[in-house]
DNA sequence: CTGAAAGCGCTTACAG
DNA sequence: CTGAAAGCGCTTACAG
C-alpha cells in the first residue's frame, strides 16, 4: 500500500529527467554529486521503489530472485533440515533465501511438474541431494533453464557438475579399523539402500578394512537394512540369533545402529561388552541412545554451506553467468570419527554350548 | 533459452491482432472458437510463454509468486522439517512451493532484514511457528505488506490471527493421569523454555492432574531442562540422586526424556520397573530409545498441512484478498497418547537405607 | 554529465 | 466478436 510513486514523480520532485533518476537508481557512473543527492532525497521523501516488473520488461538481466532451491527425494528428516540450515547460513549473509521442494522423482508426471515449478517460482540456483543427484531428468530441465546447480554427493559423477561430499569410503574404513583394533573379528554389516551413492562407498570401506586385516566376509553377517530403523530390526534379530554371533555390528547409518542397540537391549546383552555397535552420520539420536553411539560425524551442515557457497560465488560474480569451469569443482569435506560408549574391546567369551542352528532366511 | 517469441509473433502466425492473442491467453470471453483455435495452435508451435514482467507492468493483480513461507526461530530440527512437509503436502497440489527462513528475532537488525526479505522474495502467505508467533515486529511487517499469515501455536493469541495447534494442556494432563493410574505418586517434572507457549500449558496439565489426584507438588521434583538434552542431563542426575527419588519422571519434551533415560541407564536402574519416564512430541528417536518412550504424538505434520490449508483457501478464493473473518479461525488438532515400554506400574520398593542427603543446588 | 525519444511485451480503455 | 491506439514504468540506444 506504500509504493505508489513512479520514476516520473521522483524526476519532477528532484527537477531532473527520468533518465537521471534511472541512472541514480542503477548506480551508473556519469552523474554529478549534486544530481545524485537531489534524486536520493526525492526517492527518500516519496518512498519510491522501482517496479521490478517494469525494470525487467526491457532487456535487463532476467532479474535475480535471490532464492536458492534445495531439492531432495526422500522424506529425509534431519538430514534435509541440516542441509537447509547450512545453505541458509551462507545465503542470508548475501540476501538470499532458501526454497525447499521434495521431488517425487519416480512419478511419471515428475518432469511436467518440475518444469512448471521452475517456470513459476524463479530461483537462481539449486542444490540437489541424493538420491536426486544422478537423475537425468532434473539435470536436463535445470540445464534447459540455464539454472546452475550443485550436487551433494560423495561421487564426482560428472566433470560438468560441481559437487560437495565427504569421503564416505574412508570414514567407513576407519570405523572398521577401530573395531578391528578392539580385537573384533566377527563383524557384521548392515547395508543401506543402493540408490544412495554413499551406501556402496560405505560398504566398500568396510570390505577393504576387513580384507586388509585378513578377516573373512561371512555372507551370513551381511544384512540389508535399507537405512530404516523398522527394516533393520528383524535384520539385527537374525544377526544376534546366530549361534556364533558377531561381537560387533557396523550399520551403514545411525538409524539402523539404533535398531541393533534396541534388539541387543531386548536380548539383555550387556553393552558394550557383549556387543560393539557403530553407525554412520551422527544424527541427534546417536548421543541419546544407550549406550551412546560411536559413529561418523557426517558434516551435513557444512555440505549445505559449501554447496551454497559454490552457487553464490558464481551468481554473485556479476558478469559471466555462463558456466562452471571444467572440470567443475568437487569438494571433499573433512569428517570426524566420534568415539562414544557403544564400542569396547572384545571380551574373551567363555565358549558356550552351540544353540540350535537357525535356518538362513 | 526457449521462450524467445512474443505476442506479436503469435499474432502474425495466427493471422490475428495481438489483442486477440491476449484475449485467448487470459481466457476472456467474446472470442470465437475459430480464433481461439488458431491462436492456440500458434502458441503451441512457437512455444510461446507470456512474459510475467510485461503482464504485471500494467495494472493486473500484483502477480502471485505461488510461494508459501515458513518462518521459524530456533534451529528447530525435526519439528521444522515436519511442518514444512505438512505445508508441502497441501501446497504442491495447487502449484505452490515452500520457502523457509530462520528468523533471528532477537537481533536488533531483525526488522530491517525482514523488511528486505519481504520485498525481495515475494511470497503469498506465511506460517509462523513458536517462538515467533507472538513477535509484534513480524506481525506488523507482514500486516504492512498485506501478506496473510497463520500461527502454529496452542494459544489463540489474537482474534485477528488464525492459528492451528493441539491441546497441549490436555495431552499433558492425560499423560500424567496415565502415570498416576500406574500407581505413581512421586512424579518429577522437567520443564521447557518459557518462550514456547506449549511449555506453560504442558506444565499446567501436569499440575492439574496431580492436584486432582490429591498428590503434592514437591518443588524438589521440578527442574528446568530448557527443552534440551544437554541441559536436562544434570537435572535428571539431581532428580535421581535424591534419597527418596521419584518413581516416575515426566519431561516436557522427548529430548529431555531421553536425557532421563540416559542417566537412569548409567545408574543401572532397571527400566521401566524402577523408573517410569514419559516425554512429549514423539520425535523419531522416541521409538529408538531404550526403553521405547511413552509420549504424546504431536501432530506436527498435520499442523503444517492445516496452516497451509488456511492460507491457500484464502489465497485461492480469487477475489477478496481482504482479510480473515473475525474472529479468525483457531484450529485444535487431535493428538494421540503413545504408550510404549518406558512406563510401568510402580513397584513396591523395598525400603532402603537413606543415602547421605545431597545439598540442594 | 544530462536528456528527449523510442521501445520492452503486454494490457486497458475505446471504437467498430 | 475483433482491432488500432495509447499507456504501464522503466531502460536502451542516441544526441547534445
Amino acid at each position: 500500500m506504500k509504493s505508489k510513486s513512479t520514476i516520473v514523480d521522483v524526476a519532477q520532485l528532484a527537477g531532473v529527467s527520468i533518465k537521471t533518476v534511472s541512472r541514480v537508481i542503477n548506480n551508473e557512473r556519469h552523474v554529478s554529486g549534486e544530481m545524485r543527492r537531489r534524486v536520493r532525497a526525492a526517492v527518500e521523501t516519496l518512498g519510491f521503489e522501482p517496479s521490478p516488473s517494469a525494470r525487467s520488461v526491457r532487456g535487463v538481466a532476467p532479474q535475480r530472485s535471490h532464492v536458492l532451491a534445495h531439492f531432495y527425494g526422500d522424506p529425509g528428516g534431519i538430514y534435509v533440515n541440516e542441509i537447509q540450515l547450512g545453505m541458509m547460513s551462507r545465503a542470508r549473509a548475501v540476501g538470499y533465501s532458501v526454497l525447499v521442494e521434495q521431488i517425487d522423482y519416480e512419478s511419471p508426471e515428475a518432469e511436467a511438474r518440475f518444469r512448471g515449478l521452475i517456470r513459476r517460482v524463479r530461483f537462481d540456483g539449486a542444490v540437489l541431494t541424493a538420491p536426486l543427484t544422478d537423475n537425468p531428468m532434473l539435470r536436463r530441465v535445470l540445464e534447459d533453464a540455464g539454472t546452475p546447480f550443485v550436487a551433494v554427493t560423495p561421487l564426482s559423477e560428472s566433470p560438468q557438475i560441481p559437487s560437495v561430499g565427504m569421503d564416505e569410503r574412508r570414514a567407513s574404513y576407519q570405523l572398521t579399523q577401530h573395531l578391528i583394533a578392539f580385537g573384533h573379528r566377527r563383524i557384521a554389516y548392515l547395508r543401506g539402500l543402493p540408490n544412495h551413492a554413499g551406501a556402496q562407498l560405505r560398504f566398500e570401506g568396510f570390505q577393504q578394512a576387513m580384507r586388509e586385516a585378513g578377516l573373512p566376509l561371512d555372507p551370513a553377517l551381511i544384512e540389508d537394512g535399507e537405512f530404516h530403523y523398522d527394516v533393520a530390526i528383524p535384520c539385527a534379530g537374525r544377526l544376534l540369533a546366530q549361534p556364533d554371533r558377531p561381537t560387533a555390528i557396523m550399520a551403514a547409518n545411525d538409524e539402523m545402529a539404533a535398531a541393533v542397540l534396541k534388539v541387543a537391549c531386548e536380548l539383555e546383552l550387556k553393552l558394550p561388552e557383549a556387543l560393539s555397535v557403530v553407525g554412520f552420520d551422527d544424527i541427534p539420536a546417536a548421543e541419546m541412545l544407550w549406550p551412546a553411539l560411536t559413529t561418523v560425524r557426517h558434516p551435513v551442515h557444512k555440505l549445505g554451506a559449501a554447496a551454497a557457497d559454490l552457487l553464490l560465488t558464481r551468481l554473485l560474480r556479476g558478469g559471466a553467468p555462463d558456466a562452471w569451469p571444467t572440470p567443475a569443482p568437487h569438494l571433499i569435506l573433512n569428517h570426524d570419527i566420534v568415539l562414544r560408549a557403544s564400542t569396547a574391546p572384545v571380551l574373551a567369551r567363555p565358549s558356550r554350548p552351540r544353540l540350535r542352528r537357525t535356518a538362513p532366511s
